[in-house]
DNA sequence: TTCAAATACCGGAAATTTCCGGGTATCCAA
DNA sequence: TTGGATACCCGGAAATTTCCGGTATTTGAA
């Protein structure tokens, strides 16, 4: 019997190469793919023999991997879910593993090592990447300081502030006083623990609050 | 007899899928893998039987799409090229084609449109994704005006320019006075026509000139 | 050899960003 | 009803960034 694999990521070369690689390791088999979360969600109510173990990329269109993760876990616990992701930025990992999965895979990981880490996972439950590892006493150590909440002005700030604006110009276009947008600024620094507008960009990139 | 296809690109897993995706092509194999522009260099170099068509990704480290296009063209001018890429912006495009590929493909592109453009690109010489078509009049046509030409002393600049250092720390860390980055960041607000930090940074990454 | 481009440097001033302190009003949940 | 989070506002000063004007040396290609 076949570990069945599902798969979802946007971008469907990958989706499909992935899925051509996999399906060529002996012992594996693809039986769903799906270019977002909500289609795999779809494809797993309607799946007759729903996946052993869903690979999902972290940041997608539609329904991320967090969201997608979440979703599965309550919908169908049989089904063990791996986040795929370009990124090992701390807060991405934690928020996927919280979110129930049950290994964090970076994308450039050896095929031999993959086809390694879906077999312990299917049979042992878990896989810890060597990188992970050594963080993972540190990150859940420091969890609940970490994962600072952003809200939506801020989030809307960050928008205005990826660009050549001026906080002056960013007030008026938000119909707000300059010190108030000052204050949102000083808020993100702390927050995301930087000291200059660069910084804060570049990290909001990083944490997947804004695309470039 | 199959066509040879050699493929390069950083990303460990899709590099290996991408390899077995287009190996299950019936009438192809792939005869060359590389991470990166260099090592795809070597293995031309060493080969029995090149590689009739290489796909180069567009943004990889040591050596760049744009670049090993260009040295394939030289030392190679029997191995098509062609472009593989996430953004589709006009510079990139460019800068590809210019280079001597004579196809650009978008990463999120159907596996069996691949097949075809691959069969067009071998057969014929050439292949156009739709989206490209339309704009390459007008590409061709501002030609000249765009793709400033980045130094390496910009481009290390830069890459000290996407943090929370400031000029002053920039300038000691090259081992440079003030004056002199603050040039450097001169010449690239005019190339990049913008007015301040953040918009620097953020065009350089959509230009694939920084990694995030 | 001559010219352009890249590199390196300097001063001064205006604009913007950053940091510090303070404050009020509302709303929601404990 | 008290505390906490959010949204909003203010002044002042220091640091940094941005913009303007220059000059000199090296280097490689035409």
């Amino acid at each position: 019997m076949d570990i069945r694999i599902g798969l979802a990521d946007d971008q469907q070369l990958f989706l499909r190469s992935l899925s051509a690689l996999i399906s060529s390791f002996p012992g594996f088999s693809v039986s769903a793919e799906a270019l977002n979360g909500e289609e795999m969600l779809l494809k797993l109510r309607d799946a007759e023999e729903r996946p052993h173990i869903v690979l999902l990329d972290v940041s997608m269109p539609v329904m991320d991997g967090c969201m997608t993760a979440e979703r599965i876990r309550i919908s169908f616990p049989e089904v063990k879910t791996v986040a795929l992701s370009m990124k090992q930025d701390d807060d991405s990992v934690l928020k996927m593993l919280r979110a129930g999965c049950c290994a964090y895979l970076l994308k450039d990981i050896d095929p031999h090592e993959l086809k390694w880490a879906l077999t312990q996972i299917y049979s042992s439950g878990y896989y810890n990447a060597g990188f992970i590892k050594v963080n993972l006493n540190r990150l859940l150590l420091h969890d609940q300081h970490k994962q600072p909440v952003i809200t939506d002005r801020e989030r809307e700030f960050l928008k205005y502030a990826s660009s050549d604006l001026t906080y002056k110009q960013i007030a008026s276009k938000m119909f707000l006083s300059e010190k108030t947008v000052d204050g949102y600024r000083e808020a993100l620094f702390s927050k995301f623990n930087v000291k200059s507008r660069v910084g804060m960009v570049l990290e909001a990139v990083r944490r997947d609050l804004l695309r470039i």
